[in-house]
DNA sequence: AACTGTGAAATTATTCACAGCT
DNA sequence: AGCTGTGAATAATTTCACAGTT
């Protein structure tokens, strides 16, 4: 069966409900959809895309459905990132609390600025740029973060995909060329900001700032 | 006509490219997709939702499409932005680059953390939160960041709209509850990770890290 | 000749609606 | 009786393909 991709984030979103609702020992597709914003009947069929996880006429039983939800998206393990880019948005990320309780370890953090490297940042050594594939691939990392700037961004992206990464989380506001074997998730703050200028300027009384 | 939502932010990845063509006077929607890495008629059906901005055979012309999409997206002006949630992401996006090329600019700052108000951080004094309502109405500013916690994400969403914010970007991993009019974008890092985890999932040689 | 603008076709995603299980 | 799982219907989005314009 073909799986749209906009189900993957929506099945996070379900994973999330989950942890909310200790409380009792099933839940149905209405009361998932009621907290994550969406209809019953999707949450329904983003399930059934990946098999049969629930009892008629009782619903999901919570804590199966969480285990399944995991697996599912591979977050019954931890993950080992890597991070490339150590300025204020790539320290931010480091020191994020919401990484660690989700699987996340930012496992390293490299930079070529020489006032940062060997510094160390929550637990975790600045190391120089040309260091990466080494220690990516003694690490089996697979996974990385960019928060380089736009300029630098695809040759550091080249650097991560030779050192074994196939996932990444861009932040640089620039169209990464790589393989289809790739996954590159792209997050521009300057496009968002823009969406949302969008829908401002479109209601009526737009007047300043 | 009915403008997809998707629609806006490929916008700004045209207008994007469009900043480097300054090479010459035409651009073709083959050019623009090959660099925004969509297809020539998704671009031209994009552009034509809101106007008829070409000229058969030759194209673009750069400048005046870089100004209709300006002119589109609302950023042929200067937007003031509020944050609220001074910690390492909030800082980091005070100090973030990106935004002021765009035309945004982080004008006022919130936090009730005590150590953080009356700092000034790269021009801009940390404000407590409870000032929210009186300074965003003074300086008539509509769009905000949220960077606090999932705990406190909802009343100070509902404080911003009563400080006549009706358009969010939000960071905390929660699904926020505003009404039709206000329009909120949500940035999960969380769940953007959890993405790469499902795709690194299904790939064959899964082993470690 | 080259490229846009756009209906029509194809594809993808969501919602409906109900049979079937507990 | 209540809720899932799922084909079928609908809606949304993308791609095709070509008439029309310069």
């Amino acid at each position: 069966m073909k799986i749209p991709l906009v189900a993957i984030p929506r099945l996070s979103q379900y994973a999330r409900v989950l942890l909310e609702s200790r409380h009792s020992d099933y839940i149905s597709s209405d009361e998932i959809s009621e907290i994550a914003g969406c209809t019953a009947a999707q949450v329904r069929k983003d399930l059934a895309y990946f098999g049969q996880f629930g009892t008629p006429s009782r619903g999901y039983k919570v804590e199966e459905l969480k285990r399944s939800l995991s697996k599912i998206l591979g977050t019954d393990r931890e993950w080992n990132v890597a991070l490339v880019g150590v300025g204020n948005l790539g320290s931010a990320l480091l020191s994020y609390k919401g990484f660690a309780p989700n699987g996340f370890k930012i496992k390293c953090a490299f930079d070529n600025d020489l006032r940062k490297i060997g510094k160390n940042l929550e637990g975790v050594i600045v190391r120089d740029t040309s260091e990466m594939k080494r220690t990516l691939k003694a690490e089996g990392i697979r996974m990385a973060i960019v928060t380089v700037g736009a300029g630098s961004a695809q040759s550091v992206v080249n650097m991560l995909i030779k050192s074994g990464v196939t996932a990444i989380l861009n932040f640089a506001p620039v169209k990464l060329n790589v393989a289809r074997a790739i996954t590159v998730l792209n997050i521009d703050l300057s496009i968002e900001l823009e969406r949302l200028a969008y829908f401002l300027s479109r209601t009526k009384k737009s007047k300043k700032s």
